[in-house]
DNA sequence: AATTTGTGTTCAAAATAATGAACATAAGTT
DNA sequence: AACTTATGTTCATTATTTTGAACACAAATT
């Protein structure tokens, strides 16, 4: 482990800083983020460095990625630049720009009559606390739906066609084009009242506390 | 500058770590939820120690926030717990409660030439961290926004016609029944490709650092 | 109860990040 | 060209993180 201190000041980290973009593989480089974050806010080292109260000598450094900073570091830069320390740190990480489903990749629930018809759009993330869906129901197509948990909250549109919407013991109908937003921290059930199909969009909170 | 080491080693850093929930007056106090993840784990500190390459000493400090650590510290941490490093850095900090939403009639924004209109369906509370639309364009329709900032994703499904995206440099077509998810940290365009109007939906989702 | 084993905390030493001043270089000025 | 100014890099030093070993304590075993 011992290591003799060589006379500059470029430490054991990164000397071969142009590695690949970062995936996975090794901790971030941050520093091509800072460069063109403190160049498009028009701002030198020096300056950079008053308004973070981070030495300039080690801002050159990071920004070259000779440097491993230090949590508060990078904060203190982050927030001197107004920007989320999160996304400095993100943004050498490739993320795929697109994702593109075709229309048999999208998954499809339907009722057992198969008079309603719910298309999955989007999931969020593991937790999944939103999702939301397009449905299309023909006259006397029903969806019955549990309880979604306390603090849920569905907003349904109703692009065409006529709905009746029951949750817990209220119930409302919907003309074309209106929206609808309600609880469903109980059972609940739409229904298709036709004659023409209703067509609509769906987004659930889960577990929002929201409230109207 | 000059400081007494004092006899303990924790240092001047967080000796007042039971501060407040961080709300961007300090760098992020990632200690607890790395306690908390390395539990859900079932790691001992050795154990998260070997796996990740750093001692158990300095993870004992972190996870109490008697130390300040280095990004490569905290990202072979993250490695050995299977977490993206930056989904520990932002569990502090607020995530988006969604709040009161409140939309009566639903707003409508047009382009100039009318040939592009966007229903705003759904607008969640002050942070604004989700949005939803409904949107009908004809042919030659045009809908240019600017970028929604790092981290936001839009999420694009389309009922009817033929849709142009365009975000940074890349592009796609849709078509009926399709759904695009997309990155739009850069100015981005929708066009309606016709011959008959697009029809669709659209949630937006901001600041999410969701991947796909 | 005494011993061992498991787990987290503290200590002194070593490694390295951060600082401020000096230096290098390029771009403008006189 | 010589001088200044502006900007980034390197140097020596200081401050702090990181390490490995020793310690403390509790839980399990004998």
């Amino acid at each position: 482990m011992q290591q003799k201190k060589d006379s500059s000041s470029s430490s054991s980290f990164a000397r071969d800083a142009f590695a690949s973009q970062n995936t996975s593989d090794r901790p971030p480089l941050v520093g091509k983020e800072i460069q063109r974050l403190r160049q498009e806010h028009k701002l030198t080292l020096d300056e950079l460095a008053s308004k973070s109260g981070v030495s300039k000598s080690i801002l050159s450094q990071i920004e070259r990625d000779h440097s491993n900073p230090t949590l508060s570091t990078i904060w203190r830069i982050s927030q001197a630049l107004k920007q989320p320390l999160v996304d400095m740190l993100s943004s050498g990480e490739e993320k795929p720009r697109f994702e593109h489903l075709k229309v048999n990749q999208t998954p499809v629930v339907s009722s057992t009559d198969g008079k309603f018809v719910l298309k999955i759009l989007g999931t969020l993330g593991t937790v999944s606390t939103l999702q939301w869906y397009e449905f299309k129901a023909e006259e006397g197509g029903i969806l019955e739906s549990e309880s979604h948990g306390s603090g849920s909250l569905e907003n349904l549109t109703l692009d065409s066609g006529k709905l009746l919407v029951i949750s817990g013991t209220e119930s409302r109908e919907l003309i074309s084009g209106e929206t609808l937003r309600f609880l469903t921290d109980s059972p609940h059930r739409l229904e298709s009242l036709g004659p023409e199909p209703a067509h609509g969009f769906m987004v659930n909170l889960l577990n929002s506390n929201e409230s109207f």
